[in-house]
DNA sequence: GGCCTATATAGGCATCCTACGATAGAAATG
DNA sequence: CATTTCTATCGTAGGATGCCTATATAGGCC
């Protein structure tokens, strides 16, 4: 129950940037993708793209393989299943607090 | 399918604060709690409360009702529910591109 | 009205983010 | 080894964030 706050919210802002969501869900769609596919199809510069794939990398969000020259990226299925499971502890659980129902 | 990427980015980003965050799961276990029990809660003064409230009323996160002098917050279920489809839209659909599969 | 409680806003300051160009590193290829 | 390709890092500028204290605002109560 007492879950690691601190790891979520990093993973959360790490997702929290139109770019890293979007290299995000790119990435469930199609993982294994390059580095080097994302910064044509994100409209940014290449080093901009790295140090994206380096705050999700980091965040423990993405995974990388080398392959040739290129490295290829995949999203952390057990990461996003950590995020699945916060975001149900989200789920509203009481209606109301018994205590505050009875205040007008 | 062409989902609200900046939206869905505001509102992980607002949850990615370990207050805010904290602040979240808190409403999830106890709805209508008032700004003034924060504060306390995480040790922080009760502007600093009241800015990440504010966040997370912009990000449409949190609703607010009146309550005397006191503005008690509770999560908005629908949002919640818009960011678990979101996650559930990272679950990794396949598990390698063909074309990617032939590269060795 | 005057006072109290609860919340929001303003101002200030330190830190972090994000973007870029330039450059360095790593692997394949000739 | 030299070159090419792909990726990461460096350096930096502008803006955003997060925290505080002080102050303003809103509502209830006498």
């Amino acid at each position: 129950m007492t879950r690691n706050v601190t790891t979520d919210a990093i993973r959360l802002k790490a997702l929290g940037h139109p770019v890293r969501l979007g290299i995000a869900l790119s990435l469930a769609a199609e993982p294994e993708t390059c580095a080097c596919d994302f910064a044509e199809a994100f409209d940014v510069s290449q080093p901009t793209v790295s140090e994206h794939l380096r705050v999700l990398r980091e965040a423990g969000l993405v995974t990388t393989k080398r392959r040739g020259t290129q490295i290829c990226y995949s999203l952390d299925p057990e990461a996003v299943r950590t995020l699945e499971r916060l975001l149900g502890a989200l789920r509203v659980t009481r209606t109301r607090s018994r205590t505050l129902a009875r205040t007008p």
